[in-house]
DNA sequence: TATTGTTATACTCTATAACTATA
DNA sequence: TATAGTTATAGAGTATAACAATA
């Protein structure tokens, strides 16, 4: 298991033939400094802080996993959404992942313009979305990177423990 | 438990006495849609979706039970750590909390103004931390809300999962 | 040279309001 | 009158870069 600090910077922790880290010799000059600990007070009894915390690193890995396609979190949700429910509208997308209609709308014509998504009109006031065939072999790619993230969050929290962590969630999301 | 709607929305899941919910009769106009459930499709196996969902009903609960005090998440947790490592500089708050030192130092000069936060200078480039009278005093208020917060919470995922959602996180804190 | 704190800029995300065109 | 989609604006949060003062 990694610890987070490496998952966050993108750089394996150094660790022996027989598991054990080592640390670093002295400060050097690119290096941040030691970070001595300071106590977590009240907040260590906030499961808003831990949710927040893990959720920043969780993202950050994604964003930098994803970084060769340019794909971040939020249009990585709306592009499944759609390929597991094509046809639907704004509206229902929007819902489901609880995206404001105007920040879908800017985000929708964001994907249109990488031809990753179609619009076509629905009763007149409606858009249905659909994948293009662009955007089913895009989503492959994006697919396989998101799931190297996944391996990745594995490595960092353990395979058990992202999976507990998911059952308890689930019901939630 | 209540369902996570009744959470983010600061509105209790209409009940009868045997603990069935009971559905609108009707749509009415000021109300949202049924939310027809989408496919989560793939969406299903990432566990920064429902980290990130969880992580946003919790924020949205704590800024709307702090609403009385005008404080948010960011600054809650600036005036928790400072009062648990009074005197420590900002490049030290802000290492501990992963908070950028421009927003941190923008951030500072706000809890100044509202005379919450002292800051005397230390070696010459760095500045000492330390609440104020005031501080302490608005803090007991602060803390009191946000144990409310933290009680809608265990009401929401049950106390048992809050508990363990906080143990498994919390070394990645 | 490096660090601390500061200011400034840019981009993402969230939250509104206002507008159109349709129903 | 309500809904779907669009555009615009404002605020928080994040990520930079540049700068002055100090070590």
């Amino acid at each position: 298991m990694m610890d987070a600090r490496a998952l966050r910077k993108g750089r394996p922790a150094a660790v022996t033939r027989k598991g054990r880290k080592v640390g670093r010799a002295a400060t050097k000059p690119g290096m941040p400094k030691p970070a001595e600990k300071l106590a977590l007070g009240a907040l260590d009894g906030h499961l808003g802080y831990f949710l927040r915390r893990l959720q920043v690193a969780v993202f950050q890995d994604f964003i930098r996993t994803l970084a060769p396609v340019d794909v971040r979190p939020a249009q990585y949700s709306v592009l499944l959404i759609i390929e597991a429910n094509p046809g639907r509208s704004q509206a229902a997308i929007g819902q489901a992942l609880h995206i404001e209609r105007a920040r879908l709308a800017r985000m929708l014509h964001e994907l249109e313009r990488r031809r990753w998504v179609e619009r076509r009109d629905g009763d007149g006031r409606t858009h249905s979305l659909f994948l293009t065939g662009d955007g089913v072999t895009a989503l492959a790619r994006i697919k396989a990177l998101a799931a190297r993230h996944e391996q990745q969050l594995a490595g960092l929290v353990g395979p058990k423990r992202r999976k507990l962590l998911m059952d308890l969630m689930r019901e939630f999301g």
